[in-house]
DNA sequence: CGCCGAGTTGAACTGAATCAAGAAACGTGG
DNA sequence: CCACGTTTCTTGATTCAGTTCAACTCGGCG
């Protein structure tokens, strides 16, 4: 999916408005294993994932690596709090897929934001659709047993179920890996 | 605090946009134990609390009374998925104290962002502080024990944890009733 | 070939849930 | 203002899902 089409999701945005977001907006191809957010850095840049596969973490206090969110194909990529408010980071990024991204950074999107009307729309739009998400899984992890948290990652992200390592999934899931594993091999 | 200051706190109005604002929003008053919201029903009001309690809520699979999230003074109040997607709610929505309320309808303030880039970017930046409210509680609720959960709820919203009954506390921080009984007991 | 990270399997342990029962607080009507 | 019933909270005993720790398997890659 075209970024073009991604924002034509959430808005219809008038020509000019577009051919700015486009303007703003590079392409760029990485490889697995890039790391492009440092905890405590700020995170600058907006991503698309036009093709790829990402996830946001950090080490706890025992050390352990614990994934917080995946990003894949077709959805933006960000540290959310980190971007949207301009302050450091509490978790890493990096890279699981060799990727396809595009960006924009924070400084050309607030300008697009301050001359377009609809882009500001888009932006509004965007964040309730990423709140709605968080809502789901906290749901998810709230309430469900750890069967139950892998069978609701399998059915809305199923991709994610089977590209990501097994580790990564269970600290994403808030289980440990020998219950996941466990888990996918019935019981 | 004034409806007025709190949107102020996000964004600048100009003065017509504020007006017009203020114009669309409605003050009411509400006793404890107003149900305002049914699950099913499609939330058409976003709240503002001058003052009061409230919380949404569901029954799970064995009826068992669980709070989804508190509302307390000087923030907003609603069913996030199903006010800005207008779809039926998950949740019910009550009062748990008498309760000084402003509200806005969801045409109304369709029309307001129409009208107000303004306002446009105040409900784009009200989203991403829900969004920010919620991977807080997110982070909190997955990678901790039972009594770090309330402490986190103590530092966090200090208000709820005393204002709020223990029960709709409890299911808040996915855990028993018994549980919190017993970390406020020291153990 | 041998190492190394990723995944699996087993056994013991534990934090929190469940079940059960009683105490305290709350509000409503006489 | 008290009595009664209802709801909220506490406390104890038992159970269980999931963690922890440890050892082992498998597949890829230098």
């Amino acid at each position: 999916m075209k970024l073009q089409d991604f924002i034509q999701s959430f808005v219809d945005l008038p020509k000019e408005a577009m051919i700015d977001m486009q303007k703003a907006s590079i392409s760029i191809d990485l490889p697995k294993g890039t790391k492009f957010l440092n905890q405590g850095q700020t995170c600058k840049k907006l991503f698309y994932i036009k093709k790829g596969l990402a996830r946001s973490y950090y080490y706890n206090e025992k050390g352990k690596d614990v994934t917080v969110w995946f990003f894949s194909d077709n959805n933006v990529m960000v540290s959310v709090e980190s971007f949207f408010q301009q302050k450091p980071s509490l978790y890493y990024m990096e890279l699981l897929e060799d990727s396809r991204l595009y960006y924009i950074t924070y400084q050309d999107l607030q300008k697009l934001f301050d001359k377009h009307h609809s882009i500001e729309r888009f932006g509004r739009l965007l964040s309730t659709q990423l709140l709605t998400d968080v809502v789901g899984k906290l749901n998810a992890i709230q309430f469900q047993t750890a069967k139950e948290r892998y069978q609701f990652l399998i059915q809305k992200y199923p991709d994610i179920a089977y590209r990501a390592p097994l580790g990564h999934i269970a600290s994403y899931l808030g289980i440990t890996q020998e219950t996941l594993s466990r888990i996918r091999s019935g019981n």
